[in-house]
DNA sequence: CGCCCTACCGCAATCGATTGCAATACCAGA
DNA sequence: TCTGGTATTGCAATCGATTGCGGTAGGGCG
């Protein structure tokens, strides 16, 4: 009966053809007109008047008939493991600040780790006709991320990086930043210092490992093969389950590097059930410097990134990469810093003393 | 010289008519046999071929050609204030989910509270065509959202609301959680409760507000308009201010509900500012139940949300509003717990002796 | 005065899909 | 054998903008 389906919104909004018409040209030179790099083809007068009755009619050109001819969409897609992991929000934010400056914005996607989602997501914004990437879940072997790459999908990783060197990416200087975290708990006397690292499929995890090595090393500190712990994920549950595990095998540590914020705060966990104390009995050193770490109990001192800066750069890089295609591609390291807080402290004492299970110094109240 | 431009994508993406031609059929048949609405309009085993064709090419539809005919984006805008607001995280995946799950998307957008970017961005999101909006950016005098909801936009309102009662919207149940955390309060001997009130310009603000002389009231206790304090943003910066406030102006109190979590991390800057402790000296109830509370120092008491279900109703609710307009919108008022932690305690002594500035009974070591 | 060139503008095709309408074929019933 | 219907399919217009190409007018120059 009254089954009248009218086209969802009669288009109230004035379209090019309104314009023209109002402003007495052809909608081919209204179009000409409105664009700035077309402009120089029409009179002066005539553009400003159409400009004019463009603005007096508030026309916005419709985005969608527009692609469809040029076959731009101004439009990159998002791939991260987790919105709700506070590293990322800020990230997005510097993404987004720099895609909105240049008339671009970004579809957002969660792919929680998972590599089928992740290939239906991008597949997803590659039929949405992205015109680039930025990934933040590559891991070192990552036959998807490669095969797009080969066909030419513009795209940036950031935070990890794939083996695959050519990949341009912006992540921050793992390698110094591990070297400062052993530093400070060298400096604070710590010997036996432990390494919880994150997955070993990741750039991120071994590079931080291989930078821990290699830094306990320069320090002349204990190079106990049994002091590194690879975290199976990049989680909570995973740092206690390894923290949990290093202190049941009674490997002595006194101090040691979080793979990340999340794998510290795993270790708050496994101190709390082991009846430890931070930073008496063990210090702990984060890796990302996450939001509100400094109202933790205790406080983390963590390795901080730049999270603003990774995608402002990222976000660069992509449009440099989508207008100017020429270019060579690269890849920047940013520069990270120590904050130090309360979850690291000196060890007193004499020596080796350091926490096992079952001998816990301070018992828990 | 060689400058030549080929169409950024010369388009290896096979279209419909690539489709139709290998299936031997016109466009108008393929497309008909691809969309399950008219795949009845052709004959079975000619349906049959042309899938098979399609998926054998690997053919995805151009979703902006199908928009532009359609009318239809399948798409979204969601209007949040901040994203690295730990509170929207998971609400945005929530509404995500949702959406996903019925083929939509949604752009995101941050409005830093400022109405003029707010506007921007909601015109900019409007021109990209979206079909509904999500706003957690309402204030109760709100002309914009008015305005739109009177042109037809559909909208749903998140986490807050406008006066304007007719635009649906998905809220915690602000009273209930209010008085939840009076009462425990209350349980705890507590006589004299500041809040420390969100801006008045905010839904939730005043709720928060009302129900805490309610709830106040409905036990007794003491009820000092001094005790109640406004701040002009949800930040923790503003909480500090109107806590520090509190105490320099020697107003007694033994515990504080904060109109929302970071508030209630302000108040843990100017108790340390001011050598207090919590939950020795004064204890706190904060808002929203945002990620890793429970790791603070110490563990915040706060009325928790489902973060996640109101992203979820959210986006089932604009769903609705798009797909069938016809139904009268509602909106839904979202139940509410309490998360007791750390920063609560029974007041211990006799009476009255509150937190006051000066005479703090535990300074800091 | 005629010709060429430039500046400006309009025509019409195009992007890739959807869809109203018309055409065809085939079948049943009269 | 003719008519009416139904089931399929094709034709062509359309969504709103962009753009190659052609046309016109007017100015400069010989």
């Amino acid at each position: 009966m009254t089954k009248e389906q009218p086209p969802p919104r009669p288009s109230e909004q004035p379209k090019l053809r309104d314009v023209a018409k109002a402003a007495g040209v052809h909608a081919a030179t209204a179009s000409r007109a409105l664009n700035p790099d077309t402009r120089g083809l029409v009179n002066a007068e005539t553009a400003r008047r159409v400009l004019k009755v463009a603005k007096a009619l508030g026309y916005r050109p419709n985005p969608i008939a527009r692609s469809l001819k040029t076959a731009r969409t101004r439009t990159v897609g998002l791939v991260i493991p987790d919105l709700t992991n506070p590293l990322f929000p800020p990230i997005v934010r510097g993404i987004e600040e720099v895609l909105e400056a240049a008339g671009y914005s970004a579809w957002l996607t969660n792919t929680d780790d998972d590599p089928r989602r992740e290939q239906t997501l991008i597949d997803s914004l590659r039929s949405r006709q992205v015109e680039g990437l930025i990934v933040a879940t590559a891991r070192l072997r990552h036959p998807l991320l490669e095969s797009l790459h080969r066909q030419g999908v513009r795209m940036v990783l950031i935070n990890r990086r794939t083996q695959e060197p050519d990949i341009p990416s912006v992540t921050a200087d793992d390698a110094v930043g591990t070297a400062l975290a052993v530093k400070h708990l060298a400096g604070l006397g710590h010997r036996r210092i432990a390494h919880l690292a994150g997955p070993r499929h990741t750039s991120t995890g071994v590079i931080r490992a291989s930078a821990f090595r290699h830094a306990i090393r320069d320090h002349g500190l204990a190079d106990d093969p049994e002091l590194t712990v690879e975290c199976a994920q990049w989680t909570e549950e995973e740092g206690a389950r390894a923290m949990s595990g290093l202190l049941e095998r009674g490997v002595e540590c006194t101090a040691v590097v979080a793979g990340n914020d999340l794998i510290a705060l795993g270790c708050y966990d496994a101190f709390s059930r082991h009846g430890l104390s931070c930073p008496d009995d063990v210090s702990v050193v984060g890796f990302n410097d996450m939001p509100f770490l400094d109202k933790l109990r205790p406080p983390l001192t963590t390795v901080a990134l730049p999270h603003h800066d990774i995608g402002v750069e990222a976000a660069r890089m992509l449009l440099e990469c989508i207008e100017e295609p020429e270019r060579h591609p690269r890849s920047v390291l940013l520069p990270v810093s120590l904050a130090v807080r309360g979850s690291t402290a000196s060890l007193r004492g004499s020596t080796g003393a350091g926490a096992t299970a079952g001998k816990a110094r301070r018992p828990r109240r």
